[in-house]
Order: structure tokens, then C-alpha cells, then sequence
DNA sequence: GCCGTGATTGACCGAACGTTCCAGAACGAG
DNA sequence: CTCGTTCTGGAACGTTCGGTCAATCACGGC
């Protein structure tokens, strides 16, 4: 009972999540996520407590929406050395797509808040750790099937993409030349060759 | 003539570039820069200006610096494929060794603002086209000297370093494990081989 | 039709922000 | 010593910040 919400929450998430997306967590006051979301303060801070609760709310759906997707195309049963490969195409495809530039959510906000709020690097920590496990279980199957070379480190080819993946958003993010983000693309990928 | 400044300025430039790098520039307020720098607040406007141009100065002392030297470093006359091995190895542990896990200077501030600051962004974009034509000049002493592959795409090969530099100071911002770094960097470095 | 419950609204709070101002202090020149 | 100039210290400026409030409104249950 009582007056039912005039806004849905999970579309208001989705709006925020952008606004801090683009703008960073200190970028984005509380009247810009207002205009954002089209809900009003006191609303705002009633179905979601305060700008901190928030932007971890808009984590958690940049994880299981974003970077979600990704881990599930590495995880497929049949995913190995190609599917990898297209994993960072479509990733840099991605990053050139977006016309407002906004790089990657969690590499945005890993670098703006370091560990300034223990459970924000939590969630950034536990996102990445997702993306590194699934390119390793698609890399193990490649090494199953003999498509990479033998003597690769699993693990460290997993974080080394990770971290091609997060060199990739942050080229993105301040030059939009494509040339560049599919020379990292391409050369990335060419690790796993012979 | 008139009163001598009490402190030196290029000092607390010093002083203030490491607050920016730790803390962001939305993250550091003048108040701040007073603390770190034990300069007033009416002598610091006077001296650089705003707090924007004071963040331009510091931008400009990190790429003097640190851009600087490692760019130096890739183009001395006999800088090849050894060199280029050997800076990707001092750049991860120079991540692994900050205490306070700044990252790079200009990856924080190039995911934090974007082009919010057209002056800033101008500055990321040289400092970090800097460090990639240093590296394609040393590509392309190793490629003269047979050092690497003769089908390698030096352009290409030089951007991938970049972005695997970036990703690595991202890494090192969030997750403090030395050898997730280390991994990234011999895997990158491996790129040349055969 | 009335009441309890919970959402909405816009005004409002104290604190912190970037910036400015002014009185005083420290120098060189005359 | 006195004057002009520049730097220093701290108070103060208006604005914006994150967060709260009481009044009003819309619904289901009785």
C-alpha cells in the first residue's frame, strides 16, 4: 500500500550509471544526477540512501550488464582462441562507438578513487577479477585444443589482456583517432599467434 | 624589488603535482594544495593563477619529468630492442614501488576529465604521443638491427606498448600485487621475441 | 468515504568549494 | 628614513555541495 513510485528504479539506475560513467563520482553532483534520472532529490535519496549507495548500485549494474557479457562469451563451452580474439574486437568496436568517449566505468573509477572508498575497490577488484578468469578458462581451453603455443603462462596472458583492455579505454577516452585503439586491438591478439 | 617571495616555486609545484596525481583534480581542493604545498592561499593565486592553471603547470612538470626521462631514455643513439625491454621493466616496478599507488599522472587524469578541459586534454594527448614516437624510434632501431620480426608493425607495435604501459598503471592502482604487474610486463615484453 | 502508508515536492540546512580582498610585513630605490 | 612595490596572512565573498524537512498527494484496506 501507499502511493506507488512515479519512476522505475532500474531505469533511473541505468541514467545514473551513465552520468557517473561519463562524468567520474566527484564530476557528478546530486542535482546532475536529478536532471539525469528525472527523479527528484528527496525520491532519489529515499529508494537509494546517498550518492555513495548509489554509485555503488550503478557498479553493480555496470558489472552484471557490461562486464558480465563479456565474461559469459568467454565462458561459452566452446570458447577458446577465437572467441577471445573477438572478445577485444568487439571491445575496441566499443570503445570507438561510443560518441561521448566515456572509456570504461571501472578503470574510471579505479583511477579517480584509487581506495578511497574500500567498498567502491571492492567492486572494481572483483569486476576485473571476473574479466581475468574468464579469458584464463578460455585460454586453458585453447591450450587444450593446441591452438596457442604450449609454453604460454595462462595466468599471466589473462591479466596481460586485462590490461590491454584497460590501456585500450583509456586511449578512448582522450583521443578518438580508431586507428590507434585497433593497432592495440590487433597487436594484442597477435600474442596468441604461433 | 617589492617583498621576495617566502618559498620557492618550482617546490611547491613538486608538491602539489603529487596531490593532484594521488587525489584527482575534483578530488583536490585548494585547501588542499595549501596543506601539501605550505603556501598560502592568496600567494598561490598570485603566483600561478587559478587552481586550473596551477593543474596545467603540474601536468607540464609530470611530462617534463617522468614523461621526460623515460621518453629520453627510448631515444638515445643505441636504444633498441634491450632498451625497450628494460623501460617496460623499470615502468612496472616503479609501479609495484609507489606506496601511495598513484598510477600515472596522466592515465588518472585523462579517465577523470576527458576533454572537460580542453588544455588538459591537449596536454594528455602530447605527453602520451611522446612516449609513443619514442618508442617507435626505438622499434625502429631494433628493426634496422634485425631484432625483431621484419613483418612487425612498428606504428602499431609502439601504440600497443603505450596502451600496455596504461593498463598497467591501472592495474597497479587498484590491486597492489606485484606479480599481476610483473605478468602484464613480461607478457608485453615477450611481444618481441621471435 | 475515511484512514494509514509511503512517494513526491521544493524549500531549506550547514559545510565546503574556488576565489577575492585588505591590512600589514618585507624588501630595493632614492 | 620614506616611498613604491610585492608578498603574506586570514577573514570574507557568493556559489555549490550532499543531505534533510514538513507539507502534500496517491494509493489499498476497511
Amino acid at each position: 500500500m501507499g502511493r506507488p513510485k512515479a519512476f522505475e528504479p532500474d531505469v533511473a539506475i541505468e541514467a545514473a550509471m551513465h552520468t557517473f560513467w561519463k562524468n567520474g563520482y566527484d564530476g557528478t553532483s546530486v542535482s546532475d544526477l536529478v536532471s539525469a534520472t528525472g527523479v527528484n532529490r528527496a525520491s532519489l535519496y529515499g529508494t537509494f540512501g546517498d550518492k555513495d549507495a548509489l554509485f555503488l548500485a550503478c557498479l553493480d549494474r555496470y558489472c552484471t550488464d557490461n562486464v558480465g557479457r563479456a565474461a559469459r562469451e568467454l565462458e561459452a563451452p566452446d570458447a577458446g582462441k577465437a572467441a577471445i580474439a573477438l572478445r577485444i574486437e568487439r571491445f575496441a568496436e566499443a570503445c570507438i562507438a561510443d560518441p561521448d568517449a566515456k572509456g570504461c566505468f571501472l578503470v574510471n573509477t579505479a583511477t579517480e578513487l584509487g581506495d578511497r572508498i574500500p567498498a567502491v575497490n571492492a567492486r572494481v577488484k572483483f569486476g576485473f577479477q571476473r574479466i581475468e578468469d574468464a579469458f584464463f578458462r578460455a585460454l586453458s581451453r585453447a591450450a587444450d585444443r593446441g591452438e596457442v603455443r604450449p609454453d604460454l603462462d595462462l595466468r599471466a596472458t589473462a591479466r596481460f589482456f586485462v590490461a590491454c583492455l584497460q590501456g585500450m579505454r583509456v586511449v578512448a577516452r582522450f583521443d578518438p583517432d580508431a586507428n590507434a585503439i585497433r593497432d592495440v586491438a590487433r597487436t594484442a591478439i597477435s600474442m596468441l599467434d604461433r
